[in-house]
DNA sequence: CCGAAATCATTGGTACGACCAACGTTGGCG
DNA sequence: CGCCAACGTTGGTCGTACCAATGATTTCGG
């Protein structure tokens, strides 16, 4: 992301109080902080998102992934892959139904995840440093809200 | 933006709750509202950043526009490449510095940015719509807070 | 029971925002 | 004068979020 970064010019005042604007930031520093996490433990992006549905609903077809995730199909095929590759999660077809695989997360990837989790919390606690734990419930509660409107 | 879009599949609790993935969706929302909006009026991305800076800031050379918006040097070539085709910005040697462009904003110019901050102003109100005018208030201040912090 | 429609995994491609490196030109300063 | 910094510009990279198409398979309507 790139919204003004350094320490220069001052932003126009148009674009200061809009929320549009700060939605954009506050993504910004968030993806910042957590490509830099995420990488230093060598994952990244997708992986966290999928990791976390397998362990929560168990073995599950990459459509359901897909669908769980809010993951493009073809975007599941190629995180996936990464997570075989590294033994975090297992691809085995399904019986029952051959058009399927079905996925399973190992023991590997549980531990990867404990270890993203607790990365994760980190990273929420810097971003919203500067708030009370009253004021982050209410800018969750907040968020949540809007993003409930926009899901019909 | 992607995250849990149609009506499917369960998110992971995991996730729901973190103020990062709150904050990359409302930025999915935000970013699609505002893509349909400003490509309905045949702007896009960096163009209204750059038209602001100019309107407040008056003519500016290039590389202020970059540092006030916050906009890589690069893009910012590209953009006023196509705001100029518009006739919405004058790109015009300054005499003093020969290195510099002397950008200026256009009459075109400012009736194009007053229209788009209409659009934006619909924008804001569909993306908050559940939330109350104090509630609007308070999020933008959390989210000012937070951001302020992220910028020493 | 059979053919049409839907579902699945997969490949390959697009768009866009955010960046970075390099270059030639020009200015400023010691 | 000589060197370094700043400017505009070109031409890339990377990651996220998408879409379209295809072959294999299953499901369902008639």
């Amino acid at each position: 992301m790139n919204p003004a970064a350094g320490g220069e010019g001052a932003t126009p005042a148009r674009l200061r109080k809009q929320p549009t604007w700060l939605i954009n930031r506050a993504h910004g520093v968030s993806y910042k902080l957590l490509s830099e996490g995420f990488g230093a433990v060598g994952t990244h992006g997708y992986h966290y998102r999928l990791l976390a549905a397998l362990a929560e609903f168990g073995p599950s077809s990459q459509a359901d992934l897909a669908r769980s995730t809010g993951v493009d199909g073809s975007d599941v095929v190629a995180a996936l892959n990464e997570l075989a590759q590294q033994r975090l999660v297992k691809r085995a077809p399904d019986a029952t139904d051959r058009r399927r695989n079905t996925i399973s997360i190992t023991a590997a990837g549980r531990r990867r995840l404990t270890a993203l989790d607790d990365v994760l919390d980190g990273i929420q606690d810097r971003l919203l440093a500067p708030l009370s734990a009253a004021e982050r419930r209410q800018l969750v509660v907040l968020l949540d809200r809007v993003l409930h409107h926009h899901e019909s």
